[in-house]
DNA sequence: GCTTGACCTTCCAGCGACTGGAAGGTGTAT
DNA sequence: ATACACCTTCCAGTCGCTGGAAGGTCAAGC
């Protein structure tokens, strides 16, 4: 077994599970790959690529039925669609891309005060403890 | 039927499926409602906000689990396991959060750069055409 | 050479978080 | 009185994985 990376080494590289990556292929999301005489996957470092952008797609919540045109477009430069369907697609994901980034960073702002309130309770009583009912922190009204 | 929101009513203003709701309900996610005689769930406003910061968490990917401590504490004041934690657990998802913000922003990066290019290609061919194979456009490589 | 152990294969079944259909009751509007 | 949109419960399906089972492969150590 020379050149080219098993289902495994790909998954680690990408951070993902081996099974999702059978998974993806099932789906026409990966290519099939080269078999090994003994019918072991191999795959070409390039695909890692792939694989980042499919997992940053997923973040986003993208369907892997809509990541699979943006990849088939990324990757190998055609539409499974129309042009303009998937330039609509884009656009609108682009927004959404903009308005998640605003909830997280107010969802993080939420889990920063709990957190700090949570660290000063801690630090007042029995670090082992298990928390009576309190005072709710009055921030979700 | 008055003071109260019906479980519709609720579920347009937190942009949610009333069965998700229901469901959240039956996972404990949500407080048992009181009912009008005739069995209708009746919400009160402030259940709004508890649905804000779940669906905040569920957008990071927190668990119904895991989102349930959370709002425990952040709407009733008390914790379900140790504070120790749930403190963890807020600083975990905090460097999450600012992980998918930084992946977010590199999609929309990508997303933009296919997005012009395939704007240019459409305003060079044919409106409605589907896209034949063309040269990859080399992002992801 | 043989065993160990980590890998690979396929297939099928389960989970988490919804989401939809069916069958029936409610509430208001005309 | 008849629409019509809403509500109820229950069960079953979807999507995106994820795990177990049963078996084959391969490099390392004894």
């Amino acid at each position: 077994m020379k050149a080219g990376l098993t289902i495994g080494e790909l998954a680690r590289t990408a951070q993902l599970n081996p099974r999702t990556l059978r998974y993806y292929e099932g789906l026409g999301l990966l290519p099939r790959p080269q078999r090994t005489e003994s019918g072991y996957r191999l795959y070409h470092s390039q695909d890692v690529g792939r694989l980042r952008l499919i997992k940053r797609a997923r973040l986003l919540g993208l369907s892997l039925a809509e990541i699979k045109d943006i990849v088939a477009y990324a990757v190998d430069g055609r539409c499974t669609g129309l042009h303009r369907h998937l330039l609509s697609l884009l656009t609108a994901k682009m927004g959404e891309v903009d308005h998640r980034v605003a909830e997280m960073l107010a969802l993080r702002q939420e889990l920063e005060r709990y957190r700090h309130e949570l660290s000063e309770r801690l630090t007042q009583m029995g670090e082992e403890e298990v928390c009576p009912p309190q005072e709710p922190c009055g921030c979700v009204t």
